[in-house]
DNA sequence: AACTTGATTGAAAGCGCTTTTATTATTTGA
DNA sequence: TCAAATAATAAAAGCGCTTTCAATCAAGTT
């Protein structure tokens, strides 16, 4: 058995109480005993016991992590690791540990949750996704437990602190952009739709052209959670329109990987044929070729602003509601230029 | 505060005592207590508290992850997310949680560990890395910690419980393949040095090269971890050469697009001028132009064979050291090709 | 009828820490 | 000089659970 506070107590002669406030540096004890007590913690090479003291203390110092349940998407999109980062530098400041959730179904990550908060292992939540209907959510809302999303709650969204880029917005400028390349036949392609991220950049784009006076069209839009599959029929009907979008607004870089691939293939040339600007701006965005004009969401900073916002929460339940929103900002490369007008 | 054992004691009319065993499902209560028992338990919402339990049981079910320091490599590479999800299901299958250690340098790493170890915070620990000189990995096996390591011990492999593949077989596969392409000018582009998955993939293709005959060139072999900056120039180089390679064994697919990248820039065209094959066969490999011949190092498989042999060791103290070798495979696709021999 | 025995359940101690409350030693004030 | 105030430390209770050990009771033995 590892040494305990009662060993150091017995070697330094005081109370295990003692020690206790030693190891909180409590100002009522004498400097003298300090010094005796940590020569007899060195000596013994204790360390107190993180479980012991949650147990005390009634808190763990341990943020839980609701990772969206889609294997496909979490292990493949860089944004996870990436904001993961984030949040782990923000949690270290503050000597936070960070817990993941496992579990594949819906149901499973539920239960997981249900676990972490009910079975006190956590002090805080933090969802990495934000889905229009969401269990989880409503759950941690309803009990009042601390936690922050990254992203847009769907529901109640002033009513719960969040962090998120202004998708809207960005989705808009990046629509204006394409509009001020000259590019009237603008098509979306997005995500799951059971996703805000994805609604919002919608909406963003849609908004944009009606801003524009130009129609929108059904067939420009395409949905799909594809990475690869489906997603080359969908493009594949798309330039098969009698009037083909010449430009794409597409709601993430891996996306847009695909894209190119498939229009690659379909001998369509990006930018010269099509142009092409996509979300996130990921390492990936610019490595491919063409290299992909991208928003750069700051996904690190997303990541860090939760933990931070929530650890204040976890400190100070006080803590008002608030929403973070990160700056975004266009990086442009190649993949987009101006619309030749010879129709 | 939460409803403990006690309420539900109190309201079923049994000792706290019973309701601990009925939680445990021990035999010696009989079925009529344990119907009681449970209804008392539903009816007040009750959930054992983690942490209570792990205090009483000296266990946490809670293993820990050490990822490596370099943020850029955990954060862009897919292969971290991949074996996440393994572990994670792994260790989900047993009722494990996951932990994380969060930190940047390699001692700020190293205090994590302790005190996720001395702090009884974990169970045993996962090294999701494994370099040629680590403190971390000294540190545990000194203390006899439960943990298992995903790669090769770079020291004492064979008292080590450790997850990998065979990359010395896998790098001179790759390098007999490009052979057999006719290929006798190979180039070697690695990682960082001091990693011994990059080490035992240098060294089976220079096995590979010896064994056919050929002499080694120094001039041949890149290291860096390069993503994009520093590659540039080292691949620039290497095309400049008198006798520039026909063929690349690159450590890893995220480099070998880097690569690709350049080599497009410099107008040097894959395959036809240059066969490029890698390692990991991650996504990215099938979509980058033209699709990465990779090797696919089943990185699902590595996370959860890991977590299932740790959670082994962890249940069992006298389980036997392991060494788990998850097969590999070469997945063709377009990068390479046979040598048009014209010199 | 007294005595085991086996099956259930309860009481209590303990996991390692924090914190409230009590105790002792040391000053201070008049 | 002695009570009162202050500082420093110790003792004990409690966090919510598990587990050992003791207690009870019905059933089987002799």
């Amino acid at each position: 058995m590892a040494v305990t506070i009662k060993d150091v107590a017995k070697l330094a002669n005081v109370a295990p109480s003692t020690v206790s406030r030693v190891i909180a540096n409590n100002p009522r004890i004498s400097e003298k005993t300090k010094q005796k007590v940590r020569e007899a913690m060195d000596e013994l090479g204790y360390h107190p016991n993180f479980i012991a003291r949650s147990l005390a203390n009634q808190s763990t110092r341990v943020l839980g992590l609701v990772l969206p349940g889609s294997a496909s998407t979490f292990s493949q999109n860089p944004f996870f690791p990436t904001v993961l980062r984030g949040l782990s530098e923000g949690a270290h400041e503050k000597q936070y540990a960070l817990q993941m959730t496992t579990g594949q179904s819906e149901e499973e990550i539920y239960e997981g949750v249900v676990q972490m908060v009910q079975g006190g292992r956590v002090d805080g939540i933090i969802l990495l996704y934000s889905k229009v209907e969401d269990k989880v959510m409503n759950y941690l809302k309803e009990r009042k437990f601390p936690f922050v999303v990254v992203g847009k709650p769907y529901k109640f969204c002033e009513e719960i602190t969040h962090v998120d880029n202004d998708n809207f917005r960005a989705a808009r400028e990046v629509t204006d952009y394409l509009l001020e390349l000259g590019h009237e036949c603008i098509g979306f392609i997005g995500g799951d739709l059971n996703l805000v991220v994805t609604v919002e950049r919608l909406l963003g784009y849609e908004k944009a052209l009606r801003d524009a006076g130009l129609d929108l069209k059904n067939e420009y839009i395409i949905h799909e959670e594809f990475l690869r599959e489906g997603g080359r029929e969908a493009i594949n009907e798309l330039m098969q329109l009698t009037l083909p979008p010449t430009a794409l607004v597409v709601a993430d870089d891996l996306m847009a990987l695909g894209v190119l691939n498939t229009l690659d293939e379909m001998d369509i040339s990006v930018p010269a044929d099509i142009s092409i600007i996509s979300f996130n701006n990921v390492l990936l965005a610019e490595m491919s070729r063409p290299p992909l004009t991208s928003v750069d969401i700051n996904i690190f900073n997303l990541g860090n602003e939760a933990a931070k916002s929530l650890i204040q929460k976890v400190e100070n339940p006080q803590d008002p509601i608030k929403r973070i929103i990160i700056p975004h900002e266009i990086v442009k490369r190649a993949s987009c230029s101006k619309r030749e007008k010879n129709a």
